[in-house]
DNA sequence: GGGAGATAGTTACAAACGAAACTAGCTGCC
DNA sequence: GGCAGCTAGTTTCGTTTGTAACTATCTCCC
């Protein structure tokens, strides 16, 4: 019992190197000094930045819309929708061929406040960017292309008959 | 004053390709796949999860330690902790030497649970780049490396005398 | 044309979270 | 040796978030 190697020396699964660890601190890093910049310039959360945006982009869209494109929730949709259209950035424009959905504009304020984050936002991804080739800046984006792609198909229930069924 | 073009026509920024919205996405769609397995097999969250491989990795750390490694901060730790430690997973072991701080180890129950979860989740993060080219796997590795140093200096204060200064 | 089921969006409730206050124990300095 | 200040960890409190239920409207089909 000279040596007790209860386990082999080195474990196979070291977080520091784990994918999806480390791709979470970077987004939360990321996400961390954007939010920052948005929340102390402008008083606005990551949230209702994404419904900003989404309906900066479009000019006019259905919240159902906004949630999709944005990748929320309706419920977060709903409340940052809210909360912007209280600070009077966003106001409905219900739509008369259907009652149950209206579209999203910006006022005039909002199209103000998105004239000066837009650039913001951009300057923050470019400069976190800037020391990348324009190479590495490729493969980034068609990395990131293909993770997307690939985390979605192994999370979607896969064709039926494999092992997606609630019991497995 | 013919053609009212109050906005240049195309935007410059689009969500679908703003780099943190991109990582954003990414890394939810990721840690979403893997969080189920988590869950549905073993009913475990990811703060724990993240708790349960660090104590893994290291045998026996402290709560401090536990949150620098896995970049939680210290009140997610100690829910996490106290959670796993009810269930049995792992133990405290008071450090004589500090009264302040205990130490984390895993209890047999814990070695078996880590034992199973650390195959499937690497077996998750395999299938995530199988489809990748090694050298592709090596710029993913590389590219998330820069991007987290990059972001890190941004987020700092930066060298004193500059913009810092809450005023700014 | 009227009811069954689907859909857009909101509200209600409960879980998860972070900031700040708090407890307990250590360290350095007089 | 004792007090000022620091550190490890927990608890409290208010905020954010997601799930589920609900409202209102639409669509399909008889």
């Amino acid at each position: 019992m000279s040596i007790e190697n209860e386990r082999p020396p080195e474990s196979p699964l070291t977080l520091a190197t784990f994918l999806p660890y480390r791709l979470s601190v970077m987004s939360a890093v990321v996400s961390e000094g954007l939010a920052r910049l948005y929340n102390e310039r402008f008083g606005i959360a990551i949230p209702e930045w994404r419904v900003l945006a989404t309906v900066g982009e479009f000019r006019s869209v259905t919240a159902k819309a906004v949630g999709l494109h944005a990748h929320m929730g309706k419920v977060k949709v709903s409340r940052a929708a809210a909360s912007l259209e209280t600070r009077g950035l966003i106001r409905r424009v219900p739509n008369a061929a259907d009652g149950r959905e209206a579209f999203l504009a910006l006022t005039p304020d909002g199209e103000a406040m998105y004239g000066e984050i837009a650039p913001l936002a951009l300057s923050y991804a470019g400069r976190l960017t800037e020391t990348l080739s324009a190479a590495d800046r490729a493969a980034l984006d068609r990395l990131i292309d293909l993770l997307l792609r690939r985390a979605g198909e192994m999370n979607a229930p896969g064709p039926p008959g494999e092992a997606s069924p609630a019991g497995a």
